[in-house]
DNA sequence: ACGTCCGGGACATCCCGTTACT
DNA sequence: AGTAACGGGATGTCCCGGACGT
């Protein structure tokens, strides 16, 4: 730790969360070791627990100040496009031809930490509930925007078509992560784009 | 340990092999603890090392002779219905209307042990991808069988839409997981039951 | 293990030492694991405890059956010479020129086992004890020999000379064994060399 | 542990250090219980690995900061002598009158180790080899200046018979180890006295 | 605010020996 | 004579959290 960087509480506890960040998103919650994330970040076991009172609360901030954030802005552009549809059918095609290595290989860390934790752990479990609301009543008003705009069916229920397509994106995902499995992340893209056109009067 | 239980070799194991696998669905791989199993089976710890060289190898186990068996059975009689589409229809609405509590609380063993093991280990990740191409094959031949027999759009790729239909049930399981998602579970689901839908000529 | 292996006493325990003595030279005698030797020899645990009470009584059965007439092997030509100090002069510079690869990786057999259990067994240390004291009174009888027929001065004390003679062999022995220290051996090889021509009249 | 030994951590490490010597002089390194050193220092598991990253480690630091300093006490006197022959004569008649228990029961820690880990480890390899060079090139100096000042044949090599007393120094103490041995010992030390005497012009 | 030392416990692994059985 | 299931214990490692010190 260079001198620089001593007594910045806010700095300490901001690279604290970063590196959780990381570290969880490498090895899941319960496998992250704060020792690992001590030595990435470069602070102090006493550091740590002045900003945080346990492993559980870091974790917990993390979700709140990290990865809400990170969601936040992963989906921000699509939610507040004109026509959901044609947004999410772009956002597909954009992620067919980029290079997705890295959520195939990490995965998406919403998905991962919520498989993982939401069952087990309170804290977790009402946090990432909230962020998976919030995405998904903010589908849901897009597509009721769109019904009013004439873009979507009049007969589809958003609420019912919101959370079928979060499940859809966070389980091909989870699925898609691995090795081998890029051609079946494409597949699966390549039927969500059908099904959102399905959507259409 | 009873004395009846004595010198059967075929029963420990399988006995070992069963509570490993609920172990492993109530704490995840890899927090199952070796001394949890072993309590509640009542073998001992030589017996366990005697039949797998590692609690990596007990898994493996578990996820051939248990897990495997598991999901065969689950999908069995959907895929090998005459009519793929009807037949997830019914199967939704049977899970809408039955308790589904227990997939709620502890969600699918396979996309648990797929989200926490599938990319950290080769062993785990083929077993667990050889089981979903099997499956997502198999939903793939129904839908042909049924673009033969007229019952599926002809202009719905079966590949694409396995993918695509795999994901969302492994992901509408994995987000429903958890205390209050009932509601979110019950939309992923109907959401389902319209995609279904779109599939008919 | 062959069919045709089976059903051969004496065959199976003789099989059992060799590898026993494979593998205590290897590991040393504590690290030496049963089930290595058992693997090695494709014996199982139920024949070695057949025919070995413990793990203790087949290290003192290989001292006994395999070390000792390996090191009556090896030393046998020396110690019957008609001139001990040229015999062994010229044994020192035989090793100088071929390769003593095997020494120098593995050590001394003898010496490995009489340091690690000599002190702590004393199973262990009384035969390893015989086998030196053998050894070193068939140097000393050598040396008085010597001195009747005038190959040796007369003022040397052949118990003395021959006590310091075997430390000085093990000695080197076990300095010598590693990676680099072949500079060593043969520096103490020739140092011997001088020493013995100075017990010369 | 008393409140007395609180927060001293120089004094900790020192005394793991003392602690873990003590028992690997005992046992051997492999056999040496961490537990055992903990029981006998009352420090406690956390603070071994706080001071210490494996037993290995432990045992490298055990060699550099407690057998290296043995050894240099032990022979700094005779190596820093005028006439190195007469101070390893009186040396060795020392040894034969006064009470040579410890040596015997427990022998040269240096050799113990030497034997036991030097092959098997790179990191105790190393270290002991370099203990082991330093004290040879020491006795070879020293015969150097003994042949300057005239105490010492100027036709033996000073690094060959470094060497060859090295060997025999730990070759004597090795096999003089355990309980029967003390006229072992006297002989193989009367015949080193000869040797020494055999240097003299 | 932060650094170091330390406590106490859990865990996977391995190993020797015994016993029921053929 | 030989096989394989099994018992029970010890070991090194690691990890989270708290306490002392500055």
């Amino acid at each position: 730790m260079t001198a620089a960087l001593k007594r910045q509480p806010d700095r300490t506890r901001q690279l604290l969360l970063e590196c959780a960040f990381e570290e969880i998103r490498r090895s899941g919650f319960r496998a992250a070791s704060l020792d690992a994330i001590l030595e990435r970040s470069g602070v102090t076991k006493g550091a740590l627990y002045h900003h945080f009172e346990s492993k559980t609360a870091l974790g917990h901030a993390v979700v709140d100040e990290v990865l809400r954030p990170w969601m936040d802005d992963r989906w921000q552009a699509v939610l507040n496009a004109d026509d959901l549809i044609s947004a999410a059918i772009q956002h597909c095609e954009a992620l067919l031809q980029q290079g997705m290595d890295e959520l195939l290989i990490q995965g998406c860390p919403f998905n991962n930490l919520f498989n993982e934790m939401a069952a087990a752990d309170a804290g977790f479990g009402d946090r990432l509930q909230a962020i998976l609301d919030q995405w998904r009543e903010g589908i849901a008003a897009s597509l009721r925007r769109g019904q009013r705009a004439g873009h979507v069916r009049s007969d589809v229920s958003p609420v019912a078509a919101a959370a079928f397509l979060v499940s859809a994106i966070e389980g091909s995902m989870g699925l898609a992560r691995a090795r081998q499995s890029r051609a079946f992340f494409e597949a699966a893209l390549q039927g969500m784009v059908g099904y959102l056109h399905s959507l259409r009067p």
